[in-house]
DNA sequence: CTGACCATAACGAAGCGTTACAGTAG
DNA sequence: ACTACTGTAACGCTTCGTTATGGTCA
């Protein structure tokens, strides 16, 4: 029977932790004093909180821990292996995470260095006036949610490119999507995904010719932003109204290259005069 | 003027942190409507707000950022490359955190699918009685905040190396850190670094011998709790009580290997009979 | 008039740390 | 009696998301 301070100390967790353990019932004393409440634990419930530590060490949350701990003893080591297998994706994608950041941060310093201010980037994005014509695009529209943007937009292009290979139709201009829902909404999105092709058959459409702002992003997706920013401050100075659904043409695709950092995408945004 | 919830879209940033961030005083509508209570920002503001975003990715707090925008203009840009490489470090030092958690990992996974629990190291580490003989020692003890620990104890045997190099002294044992403060105190450590020399001089002084118990470290120093957890239990099984500042005999020392894996350190607990 | 947009206000979340005040073990 | 330890209770931190309720713009 070890009192809360001492227990505290071997398995350096604080008493005001171990309370807090306590009440969300992540480990519980063995006995408490029924007048004075203090609360004494058991030598065996060291491994118990040595395992505790260890899973919070490895980023689990306390939620997760107890559903760990919970579990009957019946397999536990195999949703143990599962558990750790699935946090060991996720500190994966953190460190890739971190690492891109610590890549974007190196460039902004050398950046620096050279003598431009971190947002210098923005004005040098470049914006022209231009006509589109009319194309016929072979497209599908489809709302999506947060997650599935993150997955990105592969698995609907690769359905029209198996259409255009099924019923061969001929390609004749960069694959692009156009954004019908406003720029923001954290519900979700309602993005068409489409591509040139020449014949007009069941799932094709006119995408009608219009006056347009034209800007060209180089690298990551991310930066997108950055160039709406960047386009409606320009309509804005040239007395221009943004009107619906921006597209975007992809000039290369991720397969297409290597390097995020090389890659080009069009940014048309409709415009009428004020 | 943009009303906050086209400022959101362009931004992509919810129109909840735009409040959020006036209240914080982070960035502030240009206009405010006085009967209405609407909020509106101005094209200008773009700019700032992906200035923010753009920092917000690169894991800096609000206060951080707002520190940075506060600033008056002159040399933001030095204090804005002195945040960044500060806050590269930072990253860095994840990243390696990270990687240490992965190998963690890997190796837990290991051992389940090679039939072991977890936790099932804990009953593998050996304790053993002995009666230590006194030594002369030479050391420096000081009360370390959890700051200096992080940093590693390297420093204050380099001092004692030096002084032994100085003072021409004979080393006659492995350096070794004992433990005055109880093992866990959130406010810091009461520690004595020693390194047994054969010459008795100014600096060092006898090491008692006594009834110990010992039990070896191998691996990271991380898992000391573990041990100190163990030898609690064996204690209690024999009929021990454990007394007085434990001490550390690094067997190994960062400098003689180079994986932390393969470091070795004895911890000897005093004892008494019950 | 309707729907989309805006406002304020208060609570919640994660994981404890930090007082503040008072009883208890040895 | 003294001191170190323990108890409860309540608020704080960070960065907004989430209702709930009601006014406003086109």
């Amino acid at each position: 029977m070890i009192p809360i301070g001492e227990f505290s100390k071997i398995c350096e967790v604080s008493t005001k932790a171990l309370r807090y353990y306590e009440e969300i019932e992540l480990i519980k004393p063995i006995y408490v004093h029924p007048k004075t409440g203090y609360r004494y634990f058991s030598i065996d419930q060291l491994k118990t909180m040595l395992f505790i530590n260890r899973l919070k060490q490895y980023h689990f949350s306390l939620d997760e821990i107890k559903n760990l701990i919970d579990t009957n003893n019946e397999a536990l080591d195999e949703q143990i292996e599962t558990a750790l297998k699935h946090k060991g994706l996720e500190i994966k994608r953190q460190i890739l995470v971190l690492q891109s950041i610590m890549r974007k941060i190196e460039s902004d310093i050398s950046s620096i260095e050279h003598g431009l201010s971190i947002m210098n980037y923005l004005d040098n994005i470049g914006v022209q006036l231009i006509e589109t014509k009319t194309i016929n695009i072979l497209s599908i529209r489809k709302k999506l949610t947060k997650n599935d943007c993150t997955d990105g937009y592969g698995k609907f292009f690769d359905y029209l490119y198996r259409k255009i290979a099924a019923e061969k139709l001929t390609v004749i201009g960069y694959p692009l999507s156009i954004f019908h829902s406003t720029e923001y909404n954290p519900n979700g999105y309602d993005i068409e995904f489409a591509i040139p092709v020449k014949e007009a058959v069941t799932g094709t459409r006119d995408f009608t010719g219009c006056l347009c702002i034209k800007s060209r992003l180089i690298g990551s997706y991310s930066e997108i932003t950055s160039v709406y920013a960047r386009q409606r401050q320009w309509a804005e100075n040239n007395g221009y109204d943004l009107i619906k659904s921006p597209y975007d043409v992809y000039v290369t695709t991720p397969y297409d290259i290597d390097r995020i950092e090389d890659m080009k995408t069009d940014i048309y945004y409709p415009i009428k005069k004020q």
